[in-house]
DNA sequence: ACTCCACTGGAAATGAAGGCAG
DNA sequence: CTGCCTTCATTTCCAGTGGAGT
C-alpha cells in the first residue's frame, strides 16, 4: 500500500514554484488593459467631458432619469473610459442611499441584429441583479425579449443604465434600402419604454460612437422622437495628452523597468495622425509582454518596435476575427492579390478576387460560395474600413467592374489571416505557386 | 443603338436554434 | 421525447441596370 501523495520527495515543489511572483517587469499589467476602468486620478485632458456626463447622470440618484446622451468621437479619446468610471461611481453611491442601479455596457461590434443585441442586454443585466431569467435565445420573439427587459428593470430597479458601445456598427441584415438599420430598432424599442409607462424603474440610454453621422442620417422619425440625446464631443488627445496618460499608468511597471525614451515613443506612435490613447497603452503592454518573454529586466524601444506589429496586427483581428471562415477566405485572396500582384496601381478586381478565391477554396476543400455572396461581402468589408472601393471599366466593351484597394497593411491582413486560421498558409509557403497564378490571372483580365 | 459582362437588390430557399404542447 | 411551430441568419436565384467602346 503505498502513498505518495503525503510522502513526496521530490525536490521541486510545485506549491512552491507557483507561489513564487512570477519574473515580471510589471507590477501592476490590469492598468495597462484599454478597457479597464481607471480611477478619475488618471484621467487626462477630458474634464469638461465628466463634468457633463456627471451632471446628466447625477439626477438618476435623486429619482429622475438621466437623460440619453451620445458620446461620440474617434477611437481611443475616452469615451468608454469616462462613460465606465462615472457609472460606477453612481452605482457604488446608489449603494449607500438605497438606489438601485445597474450599468450594462455592450459593445455592438460582434452583434448582427436587434435580437441579439437585445438578448444581450437582458443577459447581462439578469446577472447584475442575480435573477435567473431564463431567457431564450431563440424561439422567443424580440417584443416579448423587451417585454422581459422591461419587467426586469420594473421589478429590480430604479435605474438601468444601458451604454451602447460602437452602436454604429450594429447595422443588421436589412432586406431592403428603406429598412431601418438594427440599431434604430433598438434605440426606439429601449427609449419608448420611458413613454409608455407602466415601468417603475427607468432605463437611461448612453450611446457610444465614432461615427455619429451615421447613427443620425439613420434614424427614423420615430426614433427621433423618442431618442433625443444629450450630445458630448470626445476630440482626438494631443500628444502631449497622450504622454500624460501613458505617465500616469507608469506604476504598472516597477521602478526602473522602463528605458527613457519608451513612454514618449508610445506616445508618440499613439499620437500618430489619430490621437488614439488605446492604441499608446496597448503598444506599452505588448512591449512589456515582450521584455518578459525574452526574459529581459527592462523594456526598450526595440520591444516597442516588435510590439508595434503585433498591435497593428491585433486591431486587424479585431475586426475580422468572427468573421466565418468564407468570408476570411475572401478578405485573404484579396490580400493575395495585392501582395504578389505585379501591377503598381495594386488595384484589386473584383472577378480576380472570385477566381483566386475559388481556387483557394478548391486548395482547401472548401465549398465554393456564389460570385453574389462573395461581393455582397466584400461590400460588407467596405462598410467596416478595411477595403475601398471604385467602379471602374476595362474598356473595349468588356463592361464595369468594382476595383477594390485594401486599407489596411495586405501583409499584415494575410498574416492575421494565417494566423488566426491554420488551414490558410503564411506569406512564405506559398510565394512562388501564389504568385505565378495571380498574375496570370490579372493578366487575363486585363489582357495584356 | 448595341454589346459586353459585372453589378445590384429583392425575394425565395435553405439551414439552424429553440420554444412549447401533448 | 416528438412533432410542429417560431425567429433569425445565410446563401442563391434572377431579372433588371449601367458604363464604355464599337
Amino acid at each position: 500500500m503505498d502513498n505518495q501523495s503525503s510522502s513526496s520527495s521530490s525536490s521541486f515543489s510545485i506549491k512552491d514554484g507557483l507561489k513564487t511572483e512570477p519574473d515580471s517587469v510589471f507590477k501592476n499589467k490590469s492598468l495597462l488593459r484599454s478597457d479597464r476602468i481607471v480611477d478619475e486620478d488618471r484621467i487626462v485632458g477630458r474634464d469638461n467631458q465628466l463634468s457633463e456626463v456627471i451632471r446628466l447622470l447625477k439626477v438618476g440618484l435623486y429619482g429622475d432619469t438621466p437623460e440619453d446622451m451620445l458620446l461620440y468621437g474617434p477611437s481611443g479619446t475616452g469615451k468608454s473610459l469616462i462613460m465606465g468610471a462615472v457609472s460606477q461611481q453612481l452605482v457604488a453611491i446608489g449603494e449607500e442611499n438605497g438606489t438601485d442601479i445597474a450599468v450594462v455596457e455592450l459593445n455592438c461590434r460582434n452583434l448582427k441584429s436587434e435580437d441579439r443585441a437585445a438578448y444581450s442586454i437582458i443577459d447581462q443585466l439578469a446577472r447584475k441583479v442575480g435573477v435567473e431569467t431564463k431567457i431564450a435565445k431563440k424561439g422567443v420573439s424580440t417584443s416579448e425579449k423587451y417585454t422581459r427587459l422591461f419587467d426586469l428593470v420594473s421589478d429590480h430597479l430604479d435605474l438601468a443604465i444601458i451604454i451602447l458601445d460602437e452602436l454604429d456598427l450594429l447595422w443588421g441584415n436589412r432586406r431592403s434600402k428603406n429598412e431601418t438599420p438594427a440599431f434604430a430598432d433598438l434605440l426606439y424599442k429601449l427609449t419608448r419604454s420611458d413613454r409608455i409607462g407602466g415601468l417603475d424603474g427607468e432605463i437611461a440610454v448612453s450611446v457610444l460612437t465614432n461615427n455619429a453621422k451615421k447613427i443620425e442620417e439613420n434614424l427614423d422619425s420615430r426614433t427621433e422622437s423618442t431618442f433625443g440625446p444629450q450630445k458630448i464631443l470626445f476630440s482626438d488627445y494631443d500628444a502631449n495628452q497622450i504622454q500624460q496618460i501613458l505617465q500616469r499608468r507608469q506604476d504598472a511597471f516597477y521602478e526602473n523597468t522602463l528605458e527613457d525614451e519608451v513612454i514618449s515613443k508610445a506616445a508618440a506612435f499613439g499620437a500618430q495622425g489619430d490621437g488614439d490613447a488605446r492604441k499608446a497603452i496597448d503598444l506599452l503592454r505588448f512591449a512589456g509582454t515582450f521584455a518578459d518573454r525574452q526574459g529581459d529586466d527592462k523594456v526598450t524601444a526595440s520591444h516597442l518596435e516588435r510590439a508595434q506589429e503585433k498591435v497593428e496586427q491585433q486591431y486587424t483581428l479585431d475586426i475580422i476575427g468572427n468573421v466565418s471562415l468564407q468570408k476570411k477566405a475572401v478578405l485573404y485572396s484579396a490580400a493575395l492579390i495585392d501582395v504578389y500582384g505585379e501591377r503598381d496601381d495594386s488595384k484589386i478586381p473584383n472577378p480576380t478576387i472570385y477566381q483566386v478565391y475559388s481556387d483557394l477554396c478548391s486548395r482547401q476543400g472548401m465549398n465554393l460560395r456564389s460570385e453574389e455572396s462573395v461581393r455582397r461581402w466584400m461590400r460588407e468589408y467596405e462598410t467596416m474600413g478595411i477595403v475601398q472601393s471604385q467602379r471602374t471599366s476595362r474598356g473595349k466593351a468588356k463592361g464595369i467592374h468594382t476595383e477594390y484597394s485594401l486599407e489596411k497593411n495586405a501583409e499584415n491582413i494575410v498574416k492575421t489571416i494565417s494566423e488566426a486560421e491554420g488551414r490558410f498558409p503564411g506569406l512564405d509557403e506559398i510565394r512562388n505557386q501564389i504568385q505565378n497564378q495571380v498574375n496570370q490571372k490579372l493578366r487575363t483580365f486585363y489582357r495584356y
